[in-house]
Parts: structure tokens; sequence; C-alpha cells
DNA sequence: ACCTGAACACCGTTCAAGT
DNA sequence: ACCTGAACACCGTTCAAGT
């Protein structure tokens, strides 16, 4: 049985708005592929007024921070998954790894535009999405010193070589989500093909 | 003498209204460090009322295209002219490049992010736009072809080569404006040690 | 504690009217 | 040909008032 509805007034209170709100602007950032998308519409699609989520968010842009920090979570989740599926060798690991992390964006234009593009990193607020952020970050550099570790990949700045995968992934990313390069038919193919050669060039600059 | 202001009407007409809207708007572009500003206020900063704008313009999308068009050419020149720096060796012409092209995007964070995050490319839209971007990433392109021919780099897909390159790029660039890869102090010899480091990795993974 | 409705100070864009 | 001022249909955000 419902747990307070007994008064017929209609779900006055909604139980769970911040949720409701949260999930309406993470369909709405795939659908438009922006975030251009009023607040207003999203108290609308969730049924409240168009004040009701100032009781849950400072402002638009802090609803839209947790989108964000969301979306990190499931990146690191992906490409997590992908490492688990290569555990003997990194250097299968990191091209699986930048292979996954481009699927992600190129899934989700929107939402990974946002992850990156919302101007929500400036500052440090938001410390709940930096860490996300974090997070998913790590799994580069944890690949990275394992390869190290069985010798696959040069000894060297771990920072450094991190920084140069993640630019190159992001990068990638970035320029397909763009529309930048020309991936002709081939659908997400055509991003894997680019991101396993892109990751193999990078592989063997590594290299021990 | 001036044309045409012998009628005391204190400069009715402007002259040049359109050039004065796109430099007013790349003020505020790297002022602000977004293009979150009015059209209404680039009219306000203009002298004009805020629908003079609309003879000139279709909408604001338009005028910021303009703005990232003009980014791109500046790109082109910065790294062209880093490129001439080093005519003997397309392997330091390329690290060359590459801190050049880092260094412009962290020295105008609003415009770099313009000219890729506002969903200009999209469409097809802006032709003048998409080309001023693929002549950007040319320079790369031409590099890369350098290094095959006098065999610095190795034979392959120069297509991909180049996508590496301009992702790797692309990526440090983003991420360094986004504050995500700690720069602290250091100011924008960080960024450049950062360029360096990266765009040697991949000479390594591009040798022949 | 959470939600609503009215209110404020804005926008982008359009359009008749002026010169 | 270019510019203005009024007008339209919106916003994000605040706040008193309700339950």
């Amino acid at each position: 049985m419902p747990k307070r509805r007994s008064a017929g007034s209609a779900q006055y209170h909604h139980g769970d708005l911040r949720r409701v709100l949260i999930d309406t602007a993470l369909t709405l950032v795939n659908q438009e592929g922006t975030w251009n998308f009023t607040l207003r519409e999203v108290a609308r699609r969730a049924g409240v007024s168009h004040a009701a989520p100032y009781n849950h968010f400072a402002d638009k842009a802090a609803l839209l921070a947790d989108v964000a920090a969301r979306g990190f979570d499931g990146l690191r989740a992906r490409t997590e998954a992908a490492a688990r599926r290569h555990p003997r060798s990194p250097r299968q690991q990191l091209i699986a790894v930048a292979v996954a992390y481009v699927g992600f964006g190129v899934d989700r234009p929107g939402h990974y535009r946002l992850m990156f593009g919302g101007e929500l990193a400036e500052e440090g607020r938001y410390p709940e999405l930096q860490r996300a952020a974090e997070a998913a970050f790590a799994v580069l550099v944890r690949t990275l010193q394992d390869g190290q570790r069985v010798g696959e990949v040069r000894a060297g700045s771990l920072r450094d070589q991190a920084v140069a995968a993640w630019s190159l992934v992001h990068g990638l990313t970035m320029l397909l989500i763009d529309g930048r390069l020309s991936v002709t038919g081939l659908g997400g193919a055509g991003s894997d093909r680019y991101a396993r050669a892109v990751a193999t060039t990078l592989v063997d600059g590594l290299e021990a």
C-alpha cells in the first residue's frame, strides 16, 4: 500500500521531486542534445509549478551539475567494465578503455557535452561533480600504472601519460560529437574504428 | 574628410555596424569567457537599438558563428607561424604546432570554447565557419605529410594520424580550459609543458 | 517541510514606421 | 538601405501565502 497518499489530495507532495527533476532534465539533455531547455520546462514535465524546483536546487546550474555528475558515474562504470574484460594485457586494456570512453560520449552527445562544457567545473563549485570526474579519470591512471608495472608502458611521469591518454579520448569524443570528423555511414562503428586507431598510436608512443 | 557625416545627424548610419557588432561580441566572449551575454547587450555597447543587429545577422547564433570563424582564422595563423619556425624537422614542427595550438586556446578560453562548443558545427549551417575550421585542421595534416615524406613519421593513413594529433591538442586544450588539470602556479608555462610532453608522446607513437 | 501564484526584471525576435 | 520603438511571448528567480 502507498505510503501516505491516504488523504485524497492528489499527491500534493511528490515524494521524491528532486530525483524526478534530475531524471527529467537528463531526458531533455539527451533528447535536445543541449541544455538550452528551460527550467520551467523541466518543472512542467515533472508536473509541478515553475517555482517548485527551487525547493531542491539553488538554481538551474545546480540541477545541471547533478545531471553531469551522474554522467561521470556512468562513464566510470563503462570504462571500468571494459578494463575488467582485459585483465591480462594493460595494452589491450588501454585500447578497450579508450573505445568504451569514446563510445559513451558518442552515444549521449548532449550529456557528454554538459559534463565538460557546462562551465560547471570552474572555481570548484559542485565538489561532488568534481569527485565524480576525478573517479572517471582514475580509470586511465590505473590502467597505465598496471602497464608500467608489467613493463608494457615505459617508465616516466604517470600523470603526463594519463593526461596524454585523457586528452586523446576526450578530444576525439568532442570532435566526433561536433561532427567535425566525417563518419559517413558506419554509424557507431566509425567512431570505434577511430578510437582504436588513435589509441593504438598512443600505446605505441608509450611503449617501453 | 569623413565620408558622409555632413548633415549633423550624429552619425545616424553607423557605417560599418556589422564589423562593430562582431568586434563587440568578441570582446564580450573574451571578457566573460562565455557567450551567455545577451544580444541586447552587444547592441547596447555598440550604441544602437536592440533591434539593429537584425539588419546584419539572422539571429544571435549567426553573429556568434562569425566570431567563431574569426577564431579559426587566428588559430590557423598562429599554428602556421609556429610551423614556419621549424622548416627542417617535421618532428620539431609538430611539437611546435601543438604548443602553439594549445597556447591559443588557453589564452582565449571563451573564444576557443565558442569555436567548438557553440553547436554551430552541426548540420552544415555556416559554411564559412566550416571552411575556416578545416583550414586550421589542414596545418596538422601538412606537417604530418612532410613527416612521412622525410621519413620521420611512419607510413600509414594520413587521416588517422591527423585525427590523433587533432584529438590530442583539442582534448588537452579543453581540459586545461576547464581547469580539470591543475596547473597550479606556472601560468601559461604549465600548459606549454603539458603540450610539449603530450606531443612528444604522440611523435614517439608515430615514429617510423 | 514543501508547493503555488503573482510579480519583477529581464530576454530574443518581429514589425510597422521613420529617415 | 538601415535604424528605432513598441509589442509578443517568453525566461530565471524571488517571495508571500497556503497546506
